[in-house]
DNA sequence: AGCAAAGTTTAGACCAGACTAAATTTTAAT
DNA sequence: ATTAAAATTTAGTCTGGTCTAAACTTTGCT
């Protein structure tokens, strides 16, 4: 506090979101440049050249040129505390409001900015302080660690092996709904029954029936190590 | 449409906070003018101007100088629309997730903006379409109407007669805590004991306590009519 | 090593919504 | 009817966050 930085600025929802944004991709191993972070955010690169600049000054992230953005302890704070807050709003929805998993992501995105600490409190004891969301995705805890799930991926299994799924790394309405319809959610107990070659599809026994899913579905759909 | 109004504004939660305070200044009898709704909203006289200008051009208000601003229909429309969002919201949060009728009117001030009509549904539903909230206030109905509840104040019961509490227009949370811990919530029976001339305090057994309350803290308890 | 493509930053503009300070208009009190 | 006080508006500035267009830097391919 000896320094000028006395100037600090507020944590706005936006700031809150580039602060998500960036913990995500890196922990998916993405590099966060400034055209993929611009991609990500749905804003142009030099926004976020700008927005990267001040979130620096606020001591949120550090930034090499051409290399990348990394949060500092304070930036990954603040990322964390958001998460924590979409993925306990998720469920919540999900288990008391009836909602389904597809329908949730809009809804946390914005309300996950918006809920004082108190909120977030009793919905995390309402739910029984909950280890992860309607999608298998981990919820943060409150002294800002994020135990790591599986990595396995249903495309990694070998052909004529059962596994269990533990999480869905897709976010698209859509789909969603699609893997619902085939039963294809967390806690499903599957049987690879044929991975095709040249990147093909994986094809998986649910219950009696067989669905083939493309390959890069089948990527984001994790199982039980 | 046939004239220029393509231009047309995003109702931001800015623009709704401005149209709820007027909704609920008209709603109190009191007059809407740049002075007054300024001092509500928090902000200077110039931005009432510049608001109420662009609220006038988004077709939302009408506006004579030195007389008063009113909402359109489509403004009147809105302005219910969130009414109903923060009270319904303040409901939820006291009935199912155990706050005290004190904690939630900064909580819902927020929500109230952000959630989707399918939350508001589902909070709805929950809730079993509730008519008033936590502090006796009535909850518009999806048709954008609001039904009257008392006007009758405790300050006005006529001494040694009894009465039932429904309401109470306060939204402070140290008096609300304080009226919670005499037991002056809506749905109480209380009789009035004494009303002390030169608008002074009015007394009210409730159980078998005699409070003391100041004449403008009874006139904000609503009572049945 | 040279050069095009890709990535990044700068410069300048815009919008929403607030502000201050100054000007203007209306009201109300004598 | 005057005039002081109150209310309102105008003009110009600021901040956060976005944009486009242009410039600059790095990477990587031949």
């Amino acid at each position: 506090m000896t320094t000028a930085e006395n100037l600090a600025q507020a944590v706005t929802p936006v700031v809150e979101d580039y602060l998500k944004t960036i913990y995500l991709m890196r922990r998916a191993h993405e590099q966060v440049k400034t055209v993929s972070l611009a991609a990500r955010m749905k804003v142009k690169p030099s926004s976020v050249t700008a927005m990267v600049k001040a979130l620096a000054e606020m001591g949120l992230v550090e930034h090499e040129p051409y290399y990348g953005v990394h949060l500092t302890a304070n930036g990954e704070r603040i990322a964390l505390e958001v998460i924590r807050h979409h993925r306990l709003i998720e469920l919540y929805l999900v288990e008391v409001l009836g909602f389904t998993w597809d329908e949730v992501h809009e809804e946390a995105e914005v309300l996950e900015h918006v809920i004082s600490e108190k909120l977030e409190a009793r919905i995390a004891a309402h739910l029984g302080h909950p280890a992860v969301d309607p999608h298998g995705d981990p919820i943060p805890k409150l002294d800002g660690t994020l135990p790591d799930t599986a990595t396995r991926s249903l495309a990694d299994v070998p052909e004529r092996t059962s596994a269990r799924l533990v999480r869905v790394c897709d976010q698209n309405a859509e789909r969603l709904r699609y893997l619902a319809g085939l039963g294809v959610v967390p806690g499903a107990e599957v049987m690879v029954t044929a991975i095709a070659p040249f990147e093909g599809p994986v094809s998986v026994r649910v219950g009696k029936k067989i669905h083939a899913l493309d390959r890069r579905l089948a990527q984001t759909i994790l199982v039980e190590d």
